[in-house]
Formats: structure tokens, C-alpha cells, sequence
RNA sequence: GGGCUCGUAGCUUAGUCUGGUUGGAGCGCUCGGCUGAUAACCGAGAGGUCCGGAGUUCAAAUCUCCGCGAGCCCA
């Protein structure tokens, strides 16, 4: 009886993995896995949530199958690992698809599309690509529970965050400002920053130098400063200098027409700027030049402080003059500089990027920004504080949707006050694993240090809507955290909608903006303020918000912090940073202990994969070619997780065939013969060290890569775990255990040594498949079916072992040390025969090999492999070298500094005629192959050939007929038929002689 | 413009932290061999400005600085 099913000797991995994935969905296997960890220690995971608007990228699939392989590794590691899938659904990103669909291009276009039917629209195209999302995690193996996924625009989530914002606002962080932003005066809308990158284009823009008259001063002394944006002197509040730079006075020596001789105040490093002659009259530091007060430019109305100069430390004197004119409601440092320093603003821009009516020149109202550069720089000419006049090449950014040139343009916004919780962030970032360690102090070190206060609020329509709500009387404020709480504080609740799909209430716009308070302070009505929030707030707050806390908690309290996330590099300063902002704010405590940073997808010229590039791989063709562990292989093993990876179809099936199909080859080996030898592991049992110095070998080798994948995969290193296993399949197991091992198996006599082989053989392939269950767990899977659970049933699915960890009795380095200079050994032999023109189907009669005794103990054991290798009848070991071994006879190679190996290359009749013999089982073999007859089919063999010939055969008949399975071998005419029998004959050329051999398959089989 | 990371053969990469034999593999290429794991394997060969330059050192792919190129993040 064979106890194992037979295999195709080559495997079809796409339907062996649609047969798995099909048997997981039917034996609920990936639900098992998970309850048979119940009451084990926790290993917490939390799923960065996708967004599901769009197909998913190569890149959201290497996400997946990194996810995937460490969590079922801590699985088989003993831990309980929960795995709730979850849905990135709110932003602007969503919005902007549905604007496409519907063709609108402004936020007042969608006001008059509807509201209620714009957001309905974003709700479902959130979900657009849901069925694909959910085919290919499942496809590439990744097991989470896409069934009761966390959605962040379900009620429940949004309620958790407003619980988290008011805890916020209580605290006072929570708090209105200004935040200068990258806008679309056409479309009146920020943009992203991601989208902003899309859309710089190299322009030419005016480049002026202005004069700013200096007040109280003696003579005509002018601040000279640069920019390539004329219409925002309009918005002028002060001309900034770095303290510690050296400035000059220069007086130019050249009178403008009518005017007095002028004194000009710059940077030293920046005169060359100066087109006049000039004398340089006094030099200061940017420190003594603080405080001084000019005149304004345009009489443009402005609140509070004005026009002076003042220090700062991001002045630099690359370009320009080293005076920098600050206007803060169009440039981010200068909105930052002018709060820190208390000045005031003025805004005479309007949401369109028209000039209002504050704009001193009727001519240049309700004209757009960009277009009144010209006029403006007349203007300035006019008036004699133009210097100097050219243009400037530079990139700058254009809507990606319309063209229009953005603006940078302060809007007013709500705001965390993160600054003030920047030493709590680095403290809490202390307590974080980073992978790879350089980004904790590098670039996310940094970014914490220098962390800016986040703006939270977006004008926009499909987004978690701010809680707050502000007394139109008294202008007080505040901020619900909880249904219930909107309920009771709710004048008339029956503006608060049900959605349809459950009872739940619809907490969006514009229902939401319909809920009116009454204030506690004046009796006045409170109404909401139009924002919703940054959808990055909505992911931060996942770790709490997807079990719905503080309002369902248990769940929660178990899973925080999380031990593992992961994510690419861009989330840095997205998701990673949220999640610690919103942890930090609310619990000051890290949400994340470890976090593993992942390079990005490139395509195979190295350029990173992107819709817009049209250079996306598509996987379902992968998929249906080579397989999801094809796949996952590849991306495990070509580089460290955290570097960029070069990706292609080709580079992906290179991969299989090397590494897939030596897997397969091992597997298909052991099945092959165990199932004609009827070997049953169960039956068997044979102490180790009663085995084969082979055995005993290649389960030190085992058992020192366990050790060695363990370790690895600790430190998420896992391409050394990866590279490490490949070494070893093709390596170890495949091209030196299995084929050394081979005639062990063929023997066809039960012994204990070929018992021996079998153990050993299907013990290393059962802990490998373990071993790799995590990686490749379809292919892995499925031998464990076959080889495993169809004897040994108990454990169902090869995800349910626990994951094989290394029995140190069993490394022995002595024996390994040994088996690499045989190796070695093998290889240098082989080498003399290549130099030798002898092939190694020639038995030659001896190696010598000149060692120290050290060597030769360690090696002589093992040296009947190096005689089978070299096709040797004798190997010698010696301290020097013998007077009998002469360059006439020996090949000489070097092995080392301290090892020679001499091959004999004389050859005499004896060894003539069996190298002849054996060129005769390899042709007859050869034949076998091509009648494509059964491994254990028995032949009959007839030949013909000279007398050289002849005395060989008949001197080795026994030997070739046990070579080739032959019940005998008789010279004799052949052609056409014996006994009926089809006959297969052919004339072969060995050497110079001729020979003529011919096969017929034995009537009856031995199975 | 700033920060971080990367740059080794036609391609994918090891080695870089901790300086020290002749920079090591795999794929591909050329030649030879082997053949019951065979779309596999073994041997030999061609192929390197270790991105460029300078410095430190007895000694640099490796350490330092300055460039160049790529990627990401931020302006």
C-alpha cells in the first residue's frame, strides 16, 4: 500500500493554490487558526486601512505579503494573533474621483449638485473596488478578517473620534488659527500635498528687487529684498534677516534721476547682485538690524503690528539679497514667523485670487493675482523702489486638474496644538522599534523635533465632520463627543437622519449641519462649524476607534499598544505619525511598539510604479501565471523589506524555477520513491546518531538554518531568512543531500540504511515545510497534506504547527566544517578531470590528497563520498607528497594554501572497459527515458558490438542489468518485434566504437 | 531649496557597521562535461573606473568631505 498520492513531476502552482484556497475557505482554516491560539499571549496587529477606490497596486501587495508573513510566523511562534481588516474611507481623495464622474470643478458646483447626493456618491465609490481589494488579499494568501472589517466612516468609528477630539479640546489643544495652504483660486479648493507634487512644471516669473525706505534714518536708506511674486508685496508685513549673517550699508554711487545718492542694505554675500559701483560704508550682523521700522509699500489696510524688520533662522543667501519680504498670508514661514513674533496680517486677496477692494489702485480689483504682475512692477517703478528687474526659471506648482497656477494662501483653520506636545512625542517615539533603525532619529527623529501644529480642519463635503459648535451670540464653543450627547444637546433631533443600512444615525453632512444647540452661556443658537476633518485623523485614531472605545472598551484595552505595524515609507509622515499624534495626545503612549518601514514598487528601468507613469505591473496576470508564492517569494528574497524593489514578471518566474521548482523536485523525489517503497514515516523510527554521517549532516544543516530564520525574522530581516532557506533547498537538500542520497533509495532490498534515508529525508522536508509555511504557505500547505496530515492526521493544516525551533544537540559544526572541505575536495577534483580532458563516467584509480592530519581525521570518514564524486577507486590522504604520485601520471590542484589534490590520470584496460560499461547503462537509461517507461519497469536487453565489447558486457552483466533494471542482456540480431513485444533499438557511437543496443519492457510490472 | 536612503559585472545582488588574501554569488553569454530530481546539474571562460573627485591611512568598495545620479519625504 503507498501511504503518500503520487505527484506530477511537474507542478502546476496556480491550480495547486486555487485547490488550497478553495480547501481553507471550506475547512474554515485561517478562522482555526486564530481560536486554536486562544489564551495565548497577545501578538496585536493593526491594519493600516486601504482605500478601496481605486485597483490595487503591486505595492499595496508586497504591504499585504510582508503583513501576512509575520503574522503567521508569530501565529506558529505560539502567539494569538487577531487580524481585523479595516477601510480608509473618508477625504479628499475620495471627493475628487467623484468630481471627476460628475464632471464638476469648484466646491460651489457641488453645493449645487447637493450635498446629500455628492456624499451618498462618495460613499459609494469608496467601496468601488472593494470585490477587487478582497479577491487579491485573498488571492496572495493574506489571511485578515475582511468580514467584520473597521470602516472609518461607520457611526460607531466616527463617534470614537469625536470621543478622541473632545478629549483634545478639553485639554485646550484644540484650537482655531490660520494655516497658510497650497489653494486653487479656481477650483476654491486646497489641495493635498500629494497633489501639488503631481503638478510642477518649470515656469519663467518676474524677479524683482524693491527698495523699503527706512524710517528715522538720516539719508535715504532702503532694505533691498527679492521676489519672484509681485502681487504678494500687497500683503507686506515685514522684510526678514538672519541674525547671525554679516549685512552691509553700500552706498551706490550712482544718483537715480533727481533723487539723492541712496544707501542700499543686503547681505555681503549676496553684492554681487549690485549693478552699480557702490562703497560699502558700514557691515552689521542681521541681529542689529532687528527691530527697525520702513515704510509701507501700498497703503493696504492691516491689523496689529507692521513693518519691521525682524530675524530669522530660515533666511539664506542663495539667492536673492538676504532680505526676505515676509507676507503672511501667502507663504507658510511667513504666516509661522509673524504669529511667533506677533505681527499683524492683511488679506487683500480674495478666495477667487482676486484683489479686493483694499488694493489701493481701483485698476487692480477683482484682477487675478498672476495677471497683475506687470502692473504691479510699473507701479513700483513709478514710485522709484524697483532696483532691478529680470526674470527667474523655476518650478512651481499648477493644479493637476485645471492648470491654474496655486497660490499659497492662508485659510482660516482648526488646529492641534502639537508643538506643545512635542516633547511627549520624542519621549513616546523612544519606546519604538523602528525597522529600519535609521528613520526613528533620521527622518521621523526629525520631523518630531521640528513638528508643526497639525491642521485638522478641510472645507470640504465627504469627511468626518468637526464636532464643534460655536454660539453664533457669544461665540461660545462647544465640542460633543458621543451620540448620546448630540442627541440630548440637539434642539430639534428630528434633523438627525437614519441611515439606511442599519438604524445607526448618518453623523455626515449635511445632515449633521442641519443639528442645532442652544448655548448654555447667552440662550443663542450654537451651529456647527462647515469643517470635517483630515482623513489622516480618521486612520490615527484606528487602534481605539475600531473597537469603538471608550464606548464598547474591553476590546480595546487588549489590543493596545500594537506589537507590529507596517506600511511604506511614505507613511512616515502619514499614517506613523498620526497614530502617534492622536496616541500621544490621548494616552501619551506609543500606539505601536514595533514598526517595519517598506521600500516602494519600481518597474524594471528602476522608476517607481505609479497610475499616471502607466508603468503598473498587473498582478491577476501573475497570479494566473506564476502564483501567489511565486510572488510572495520573489518579494521576500530580492531585497530587505525596507529598500525599493525592482519588479517584473520575468525577473518573478526566475525566481520560481530556481527556487519553487528545486522545492517541488525535493518533495516530488521523496514521494516518487516512498510511494514504491511503501515507506510509512509512522512505522519507522531510528535513533539520529545511528544514522549516516549524510543524515546526521543535513540535520545539522536544519537545524542551524531554524536558528538562523529565527533570528532573522526577530529583526524582520526577512530576506536573510528567505536567502538563507533558498541556500539550503538548492544547496544543502537538492544538489548535495538528494543526489548523494539517491542509490540509498533505489536499493531495492529493505535495510536500515535506506530506512535511514526516508526518515531523514521526510523529517527534513516536514520541518521545511514548516519552516516555510509562513512564507509560502500554499505550496507549503500542500505537501503537508499529502505527507503529513494523511498520516499523522492530528494537525490539520501546516498553519496550525507551531513553528520548528532548532534542537541544538543535533548542530554539529564539527560535521558540517568537515562535509565543505569534502566539498571543496569534490570541487577540486572535478577541476583536474576538466583540466585532464577525462570525463567523470571514466573510473580512474586513485586521488591523493596532500593535508595536514588535522584534515585528514576530520575528513577521512567522509572520503567514500569524495571517491563516488570523483569516480575514484581509491582516495589517499597524506602528509607530504608521495615519490610514487609523478606530473606524468597526477593532475595537480590546489585546494588551499595548506591541501593539494593529486588525481591519477593513467588509465589501463580494466579501467578502459568499465568507463566503456558504464557509457553503455547511461545510453540504455537514456533509452528507458525515451520509451518514457515506469522507474521500476523491467527491460530486457540485446546488443552488438566488437569484442572489446563483448568481454566488457559479459564481465559486467550483473552490474548492468541491476543499473538498468534489466532481467537480462544477451548479444544477438535485433529488429522488429520478440515475442510479440515492440523492441526499440538504436546505434550509438562510444568513443570509436560502435555500438548497437536495443530494449524491450518486461510483460509483467511490479505494480 | 532642505532632510533621509540608495548607487558594486549586461541584469539581480553579497561584502560596507568593525578598513587588511586575488571584490564573492545567481541570471544571462561562450566553451566543455554530465544525465532515472532532467525545463535539473557540474567544470572552465569572458565580463568590474566598487557612481566621480579629494582627504585620512602603511592599507579604502569599506571611514571623512565635496560633487553626480535615483527614490522617498518636506518646502
Amino acid at each position: 500500500m503507498a501511504y503518500f498520492r503520487s505527484e506530477a513531476q511537474k507542478a502546476n502552482f496556480v491550480q495547486l493554490e486555487e485547490e488550497i484556497l478553495n480547501g481553507w475557505d471550506i475547512e474554515k482554516t485561517f478562522e482555526q487558526s486564530i481560536a486554536r491560539r486562544e489564551g495565548c499571549e497577545k501578538f496585536v496587529f493593526v491594519e493600516g486601512p486601504p482605500t478601496a477606490n481605486g485597483l490595487p497596486h503591486p505595492g499595496h501587495i508586497l504591504t499585504r505579503v510582508v503583513k501576512d508573513l509575520v503574522l503567521r510566523y508569530k501565529t506558529m511562534r505560539g502567539f494569538y494573533v487577531e487580524r481585523k481588516a479595516g477601510w480608509d474611507t473618508h477625504g479628499l481623495p475620495v471627493e475628487i474621483e467623484v468630481e471627476k464622474e460628475l464632471g464638476t470643478n469648484s466646491k460651489h458646483e457641488i453645493e449645487e449638485y447637493g450635498i446629500e447626493k455628492f456624499n451618498q456618491k462618495c460613499k459609494e465609490s469608496v467601496f468601488r473596488y472593494e470585490k477587487e481589494w478582497v479577491n487579491a488579499t485573498k488571492r496572495v494568501g493574506f489571511w485578515i478578517d475582511m468580514d467584520s472589517p473597521y470602516i472609518t466612516s461607520d457611526s460607531g468609528y466616527i463617534e470614537s473620534v469625536w470621543w478622541s477630539l473632545k478629549e483634545i479640546w478639553r485639554r485646550g489643544l484644540l484650537y482655531k488659527g490660520h494655516k497658510v495652504v497650497p489653494y486653487c483660486p479656481r477650483c476654491e479648493t486646497t489641495l493635498s500635498s500629494h497633489e501639488v507634487a503631481q503638478g510642477y512644471e518649470n515656469v519663467e516669473d518676474p524677479s524683482i528687487y524693491v527698495k523699503f525706505r527706512l524710517k528715522q534714518e538720516q539719508e535715504s536708506v532702503f532694505m533691498l529684498a527679492w521676489t519672484t511674486t509681485p502681487w504678494t508685496l500687497f500683503g507686506n508685513i515685514a522684510l526678514a534677516v538672519h541674525p547671525e549673517h554679516t549685512y552691509v550699508k553700500a552706498k551706490v554711487k550712482v544718483k537715480p534721476e533727481g533723487g539723492e545718492e541712496e544707501i542700499l542694505i543686503l547681505a555681503e554675500a549676496r553684492l554681487d547682485i549690485l549693478e552699480d559701483e557702490y562703497e560699502i560704508i558700514e557691515r552689521l550682523r542681521g541681529k542689529e538690524l532687528e527691530g527697525k521700522e520702513y515704510e509701507q509699500l501700498f497703503d493696504v489696510p492691516v491689523e496689529g503690528k507692521s513693518h519691521t524688520v525682524i530675524n530669522a533662522d530660515f533666511v539664506t543667501l542663495e539667492e536673492g539679497t538676504g532680505v526676505v519680504h515676509i507676507a503672511p498670508a501667502f507663504g507658510e514661514d511667513d504666516y509661522e514667523v509673524c504669529r511667533a513674533k506677533g505681527l499683524g496680517f492683511s488679506q487683500p486677496v480674495d478666495s477667487k485670487g482676486l484683489f479686493t477692494s483694499e488694493v489701493p489702485f481701483p485698476s487692480l480689483e477683482d484682477v487675478f493675482v498672476k495677471d497683475a504682475d506687470k502692473h504691479i512692477i510699473e507701479l513700483l517703478e513709478q514710485r522709484g523702489v524697483l532696483y532691478k528687474e529680470s526674470t527667474y526659471l523655476h518650478s512651481y506648482p499648477f493644479c493637476w486638474r485645471c492648470g491654474s497656477p496655486l497660490l499659497y494662501y492662508a485659510r482660516e483653520s482648526w488646529f492641534i496644538g502639537m508643538k506643545s506636545l512635542r516633547d511627549k512625542l520624542l519621549a513616546n517615539n523612544e519606546k519604538i522599534n523602528w525597522y529600519p533603525e535609521h528613520l526613528k532619529y533620521g527622518r521621523f527623529g526629525n520631523f518630531l523635533e521640528n513638528i508643526a501644529d497639525w491642521a485638522l480642519s478641510r472645507e470640504r463635503f465627504w469627511g468626518t465632520p468637526l464636532n464643534i459648535w460655536i454660539c453664533e451670540e457669544c461665540g461660545a464653543e462647544c465640542c460633543v463627543g458621543s451620540i448620546e450627547e448630540l442627541k440630548e444637546r440637539a434642539k430639534s433631533s428630528s434633523s438627525l437622519q437614519e441611515s439606511d443600512a442599519n438604524s445607526d444615525l448618518d453623523l455626515h453632512r449635511p445632515y449633521i449641519d442641519e443639528v442645532v444647540f442652544r448655548c448654555d452661556e447667552c440662550g443663542g443658537e450654537m451651529r456647527r462649524v462647515k469643517d470635517v476633518i483630515d482623513c489622516w485623523y480618521d486612520s490615527g485614531a484606528a487602534p481605539f476607534a475600531q473597537w469603538h472605545y471608550p464606548y464598547e472598551n474591553e476590546e480595546f484595552k487588549r489590543n493596545f499598544p500594537a506589537n507590529f505595524i507596517t506600511e511604506a515609507i511614505d507613511q512616515t509622515r502619514g499614517w506613523f505619525y498620526s497614530l502617534l499624534a492622536v496616541s500621544t495626545a490621548i494616552f501619551d503612549a506609543p500606539p505601536y511598539l514595533n514598526v517595519l518601514s517598506l521600500g516602494h514598487i519600481l518597474d524594471e528601468k528602476g522608476v517607481k510604479m505609479s497610475k499616471s507613469k502607466g508603468n503598473v505591473v498587473d498582478i491577476t496576470s501573475i497570479f494566473n501565471n506564476e502564483g501567489a508564492d511565486a510572488l510572495r517569494w520573489y518579494f521576500f528574497t530580492a531585497c530587505p523589506p525596507w529598500e525599493d524593489i525592482r519588479f517584473s514578471e520575468s525577473a518573478i518566474a526566475e525566481r520560481q524555477k530556481k527556487f519553487l521548482n528545486t522545492l517541488w523536485n525535493s518533495y516530488f523525489f521523496f514521494v516518487t520513491y516512498a510511494t514504491i517503497d511503501e515507506f510509512n514515516p509512522k512505522e519507522k523510527s531510528i535513533a539520529i546518531e545511528k544514522r549516516s554521517a549524510m543524515d546526521r549532516w543535513i540535520m545539522s544543516r536544519l537545524n542551524s538554518l531554524m536558528k538562523e530564520v529565527i533570528g532573522s525574522l526577530e529583526r524582520f530581516e526577512i530576506h536573510l531568512a528567505a536567502r538563507r532557506i533558498e541556500e539550503f533547498v538548492v544547496n544543502d537538500l537538492s544538489n548535495w543531500y538528494i543526489r548523494r542520497s539517491r542509490r540509498r533509495f533505489w536499493i531495492a532490498e529493505e535495510s536500515i540504511d535506506k530506512d535511514c534515508a526516508y526518515l531523514t529525508l521526510y523529517e527534513v522536508l516536514v520541518a521545511l515545510c514548516k519552516l516555510l509555511a509562513p512564507f509560502v504557505p500554499f505550496i507549503t500547505e500542500h505537501i503537508y497534506q499529502n505527507i503529513v496530515r494523511s498520516i499523522f492526521g492530528e494537525l490539520e493544516s501546516v498553519h496550525f504547527c507551531d513553528y520548528p525551533s532548532p534542537d541544538e544537540s543535533l548542530i554539529d559544526t564539527e560535521l558540517e566544517d568537515s562535509m565543505e572541505l569534502i566539498s571543496k575536495l569534490v570541487e577540486a577534483g572535478r577541476r583536474a578531470r576538466s583540466n585532464a580532458g577525462i570525463k567523470i563516467r571514466q573510473p580512474l584509480k586513485e586521488v591523493v590528497v596532500v593535508c595536514s592530519k588535522g584534515k585528514k581525521e576530520k575528513v577521512s570518514s567522509l572520503a567514500g563520498i569524495l571517491k563516488d564524486e570523483l569516480n575514484v577507486r581509491e582516495v589517499k590522504f597524506e602528509d607530504v607528497k608521495p615519490k610514487s604520485v609523478t606530473m606524468e601520471n597526477y593532475k595537480q590542484v590546489e585546494v588551499d594554501e595548506a591541501t593539494t589534490l593529486f588525481l591519477d590520470i593513467s588509465l589501463d584496460k580494466r579501467l578502459i572497459e568499465e568507463g566503456l560499461v558504464r557509457d553503455i547503462v547511461r545510453r540504455i537509461q537514456g533509452m528507458r527515458k525515451d520509451l518514457d517507461l515506469d522507474y521500476t519497469e523491467k527491460i530486457w536487453i540485446v546488443y552488438e558490438g566488437d569484442e572489446e565489447v563483448k568481454e566488457a558486457i559479459n564481465r559486467f552483466s550483473d552490474y548492468i542489468c541491476e543499473e538498468t533494471l534489466a532481467g537480462g542482456i544477451e548479444e544477438g540480431k535485433t529488429s522488429g518485434s520478440v515475442e510479440g513485444k515492440q523492441i526499440y533499438g538504436k546505434k550509438w557511437k562510444i568513443g570509436k566504437k560502435e555500438v548497437y543496443l536495443a530494449i524491450k519492457p518486461f510483460q509483467i510490472r511490479k505494480h
